[in-house]
DNA sequence: TTGTTAGTATACCAATCGGTATACGGTTTG
DNA sequence: CAAACCGTATACCGATTGGTATACTAACAA
């Protein structure tokens, strides 16, 4: 039981550079085409000492989805709450957060995108489910709040939680394959003007 | 060399057999999370039959991905085309063909989304990639062509076919998780509904 | 000192991976 | 008939898969 002062001489935290090699590996090649080999070797370690914290490759990836998926919940919520009777600027912070989010953290971003697309009955898609419902559901219930501004939403607020979520989901991934790391993508005009559309449709 | 009338008692066309298995579990564990040896299993065959037809796993995904892309691609080139002045219309008949196609042949056409999402190093990724490039493109050539119409197109075209694209994977995507074949996604109302707020926006 | 514990590595497991060498039966062609 | 060839299966390949039994080391607690 380390209380403090613990040393270690190297104590580069293997758990956090696992963590990090495995993002980076199931980004670049997808979770099961990834071996437990590979990522240990990346991370510079041995199978045992990752299986000493994780309890097995799923078990690697649903830390990892917690460790990173929790925060970026908890900041578009506040942005949902913060909503405060404009809901376009509500939704052009929340487009920019999640801009900045997959420039920030862009691997990961890329991993969680692609986990939500991946097939249905493979573990790593059961494991990033609960964390996109929950994200959709945060858009869902905004939209939900936003209906005395838009006036006439009966029902439609999962229908513009899909359209947006869609949008910005696609807009990042195409300025992706543009710009080497995601530049572009953040122009706040670029932004406004996808929101823009979205509210106002193509007639300006 | 058979010319015709060959017989071979059997004969449900292994090949045949080999690819559609190969669609229904790669759409549902993944491409990576599939052994050839599962396929094989499943298609009532044994490897080297399935590697007398194609030359590797990849090669089976290859095959299969050309002859089922190819008409996609030039069902929605011909609706594109058929653009006669009124782009909503054919944004309407754009988005039907999608959630028809989606509805038609279901497994493929989530195989193709979760591919499409994959990790860009992914074999299986750049398999697909040259199809969806050629899909945006036949969306970008329509909203270039309809800039007439919509005005002030001036290199908005992708930035609209993003969007569009987006707009209708996320929906069947969604609908998908709701009803168990697609049914309701199908409701044109509904469809309609989704291009009139592309083009006008939430704000009716 | 003597345990205890956290963390790590060596060495191993059965199972499966993608892929193939080879042969064999059936059909067609000469 | 005999050669050629298509399609198929038996049996195998080395490599890698996810996972573990075991022992070791360093640090801390008694």
């Amino acid at each position: 039981m380390k209380t403090e002062g613990y040393s270690l001489e190297d104590k580069t935290d293997n758990r956090a550079k696992i963590l990090s090699c495995a993002i980076h590996l199931f980004y670049q090649k997808g979770y099961d085409a990834v071996g437990v080999q590979e990522i240990a070797t990346a991370a510079g370690i041995t199978k045992p000492t990752l299986y000493y914290y994780f309890k097995s490759k799923l078990g690697l990836l649903e830390a990892l989805l917690q460790e990173k998926c929790e925060p970026i919940c908890a900041r578009l919520e506040a942005i949902a709450n913060s909503y405060q009777g404009e809901p376009k600027d509500t939704l052009y912070a929340l487009a920019c957060a999640l801009v900045d989010i997959a420039k920030e953290d862009r691997e990961f971003y890329f991993l969680l995108l692609s986990l939500n697309y991946s097939a249905r009955e493979n573990e790593a898609f059961k494991a990033v489910s609960p964390y996109m419902k929950q994200m959709f559901q945060i858009l869902t219930e905004f939209f939900l709040r936003a209906g005395d501004k838009i006036g006439n939403m009966n029902g439609r607020q999962e229908q513009f939680a899909i359209a947006f979520q869609g949008i910005i989901s696609h807009y990042i991934l195409v300025m992706d394959e543009r710009g080497p790391s995601l530049e572009e993508a953040t122009d706040p005009h670029a932004i406004w003007e996808l929101v823009r559309q979205f509210m106002y449709g193509i007639y300006s």
